[in-house]
DNA sequence: TCAATCCGCACTCAAGTAGTGCCGATAATT
DNA sequence: AATTATCGGCACTACTTGAGTGCGGATTGA
């Protein structure tokens, strides 16, 4: 339903967390003391963003969790793909699709393949250009984007659903 | 997992057919044949789309739907919005957000509510400046956005994932 | 040795998604 | 009036994904 899950949401909590004291070796249990994460979701979490690299892990006393790099560095991008893959948006073109390449099951006919993935790629670039270190920040009150593709007036603003 | 549902494909699939036949009432048993949809569910997402107001179903013999604005009027979020409710991003920030309010339960002390919601909105102000026509017409190739938060160099572009 | 920490496997429970069946209501055609 | 093509609504099954938990093992500092 176009959501993120909650893995991300924790790991984006605990990622933050771990900006703010860059350079030193959290552990787990600090963060889940710190936020109502559950303390066995964070550490199958944290495992993630450890086998994607973002993170580093110290076994044993004293052990924890450290970034890899500063959090300019981090792109949400990076941390979702970690987390739950990268974003598809629609069934059909997951592959290569930039470059002329698909499967999809509507193909040859499906009208819509080119745009959706068009999309993706919007969003998906947005990701890769937004960093960690301007999630931890204080944000600018939302300005919206100079879009190419318009909609001529009529924009029903009644955005939320049941 | 970030991803639109295959309501929300077909129903695009539908409204695109629907703009190239501006004016007229199409049948759904047309549309079912043109393309692999199940035919019980393009019914399904005909009605959703039907209640929403975005096309208006005529009954009896030569009864079908038509879209009650152009297609250049229509944009992807009410389509969406329609479909699967808008979009969420985050599980917390579902409300009134822009303007302060919120409920959370990792309230409040969660570090990343505001900006997730941030990404949500632009993610959802593209959907509202994107209209169906828009889709409906071959793309040009992708451009990135010039972004407000840039990462610092090495985003890495091993974006799919297993 | 002991305690704190990360690591890995496997499992339950709930919610959402995809898809289907059936029959009634409506309206043009004959 | 009967027929046929169409939309409308209810209810159901099967599947996938997401959230969360339990347990014991491996590693390391004190």
């Amino acid at each position: 339903m176009l959501k993120l899950t909650k893995r991300t949401e924790y790991g984006l909590i605990a990622l933050t967390h771990l900006a703010q004291r860059q350079g030193e070796v959290v552990p787990a249990r600090e963060i889940g003391d710190r936020y109502p994460i559950p303390r066995r979701l964070l550490a199958e979490v944290l495992k993630d963003l450890c086998n994607a690299d973002l993170v580093a892990s110290t076994r044993g006393a004293h052990g924890g969790y450290a970034l890899v790099r500063p959090a300019q560095e981090l792109s949400l991008g990076e941390i979702v793909s970690a987390l739950e893959g990268a974003p598809t948006v629609s069934s059909c073109g997951d592959g290569d699709l930039l470059h002329g390449e698909h499967s999809c099951d509507v193909q040859p006919i499906c009208p819509i393949r080119s745009p959706l993935v068009e999309i993706k790629d919007k969003i998906w670039q947005m990701m890769l250009t937004t960093s960690l270190a301007s999630l931890a920040q204080p944000h600018k009150p939302y300005r919206p984007l100079a879009s190419q593709t318009q909609v001529n007036g009529s924009v029903k603003s009644s955005i939320e659903s049941p």
